[in-house]
DNA sequence: AATGAATGAGCCTTCATTCAT
DNA sequence: AATGAATGAAGGCTCATTCAT
């Protein structure tokens, strides 16, 4: 064994690979053959990290988890006023979906193919992150920064509902960089919610 | 398909099940032994009806795209004010989403399964709508009632997200019904883009 | 379809070589590709006959249970004296078993790698008919033909371990017949309770 | 094997775990992965002290052999009438097995999972058994102490059925001990061969 | 003496689809 | 219009075993 070093580059390669794949192809239409061959090793090496297919789905959504709550925690609880903290969040998922767009094809297309108990741990983590993101809108709302003639909870499904759009529109190729839509993507949230304009 | 008959118990029937299971158990968990017993029919009584399973998908992609591309052209060739028809058109999308929200789980989860030239036709279809859609949000913004600081193309994106999302928060037994969900998005839809109140 | 006998046969083959290959292999030494290769059909057809692997098995079970069971009740409330008639139940038994063997191989080996509630079912089809043998044993003993100082129960016991064994050790060709077997065994039993002689 | 140590515990420990494992779930059933988990090593030492797990089969059959033969000889070739030694070896080999029910359960359930070459020396090993068995059997018979009236081959094979078949029924926790099974099946076959009462 | 990552063959099963009837 | 037996390919997964360390 080469590495000592703690990245495990076998373990590594297959998560990489089981991304793109199940990106392009789909969960279900990925096989484990198409996978291992892709990451250049047996099916064994894998059953040998993983405990099924399945575990390697629920591995990617828990590092989508990971990342996302991270960022949206250090911007919602730094410093700014709740408009510049909102505007900073929304544009940051925005960017960081788009420069992770397979995580994020997965993510919302594979969600009913987990099995029922991974997807219900999916799915509270998932709630505790739109929670955060929610209290924010509250926030405003209270200090009357933020209309509140639409509820909180449904401003939150609004806007995600653009993040999850992503990856069925948005090209690393295009004609705007992932900044760039995240920006428009902000300045459309604050404005919605009758903020005046927020940032540079 | 030999038939013209609107009226045709089995094939509806299958279309139906089809619908309902796809949308439970994603196009590819749901096996076309469990359609047909659905449906209380045999497998030969659907290789009848349909060409394959994929045509199934295809059947039920292209009624979506009709009705949905109907009720957008009625109202956006229809009378009233572009702000009123642009709130009207998004209102509307959102509630005959909401109103058969297992066609949109479907519709969006499942792109990636059709075969490449099915595929492709639907995204055509899919582009025209989009393009109808964003010609009102263009029409406005000519008519400086619109704000055209973020690109008409960008907006539409962004307001379909929140259509393509409803199939994962959404439930018809939940707190807001279909109508009231359709008439706060649009709201913020307009909102914005800088639109005043609009209402009935 | 050619067979409108009532005779199926490509089930009938397929269970006449799971049989022989059980047998021969063990049930999970066996596997599905090479009794499908035998019956000369693919898996699907196969499957489409039988649950499972495990189904196969069960068939097997049952079809040696209903044959025993039928042919003991017979001689069992059948005419003659008590002795008479656990001397030829012994005697068929012993006959019937070397007559099929595989099954009997099948039967004693596999019983432990049955689905559990497929094993209960067995395991209580198969005490019924230790039961209405040991009712036999039980007569004979409250008529004083047969000696009571071993407990009936512990009698069966003991002399189903012969039939058990057979197996093990009897040959289609060796120098005894599955007839002559049956007769000395039964003489045995019958010696063993302390019955005189028995039969011609 | 390189070890001529007695005291052998990891050797021990996988040997007792294996023959515990492969009674229960039988030698297909039972994984190496399980048997090194259940001994608390890795598979690198249970390859260490074993060729295969073919091998950690052929030591249990070995085990047993070796001594149950012990037993025999010293039995048979000890003091006594013939009909005493007979009555004591047949006692001692079925209270020997249901002391060691799981060896008996592995034994001739497994048999035909072994090897080809280690079957044929099981086999051989299980014959000369057998044969001194037999040969009590036969020197009662010449003495005219049994009844000949049954072959002495057939004499063995239907008794050490009985010992095949405790492993299906005997339970240690049940209402005999193993000594009274003993001395019932001896009684029984001491009887079977017209033999008066032996014993206290 | 012992590890554990990796192999490669094979296992049971599922499934969309076909075709004679 | 409809049946259902049969196909054939592929799927996820397990397992005994090896080998560099």
């Amino acid at each position: 064994m080469l590495c000592d070093v703690k990245d495990e580059p076998v373990r590594r390669r297959l998560l990489g690979e089981a991304t793109r794949l199940f990106a392009e192809r789909g969960f279900e239409g990925a096989s484990v053959q198409e996978i291992v061959l892709a990451a250049g090793v047996t099916k064994g090496a894998m059953y040998h990290y993983f405990d099924s297919k399945d575990d390697l789905l629920h591995e990617i959504y828990g590092r989508v988890l990971r990342l996302q709550m991270e960022r949206l925690t250090e911007i919602a609880d730094g410093p700014g006023t709740v408009a510049e903290r909102l505007h900073a969040a929304a544009a940051d998922v925005i960017e960081t979906t788009t420069a992770n767009l397979d995580d994020s094809k997965i993510f919302f297309r594979s969600m009913h193919l987990l099995a029922p108990a991974t997807r219900k741990t999916v799915r509270a983590e998932r709630r505790r992150y739109h929670e955060r993101f929610r209290d924010l809108v509250i926030e405003g709302q209270r200090e009357g920064v933020f209309s509140d003639r639409v509820p909180a909870e449904l401003v939150v499904d609004y806007f995600f509902g653009s993040v999850h759009h992503l990856g069925t529109w948005y090209h690393t190729d295009g004609p705007l960089t992932g900044a760039q839509v995240g920006k428009h993507f902000a300045d459309l949230l604050l404005t919605s919610l009758g903020a005046g304009h927020v940032g540079e």
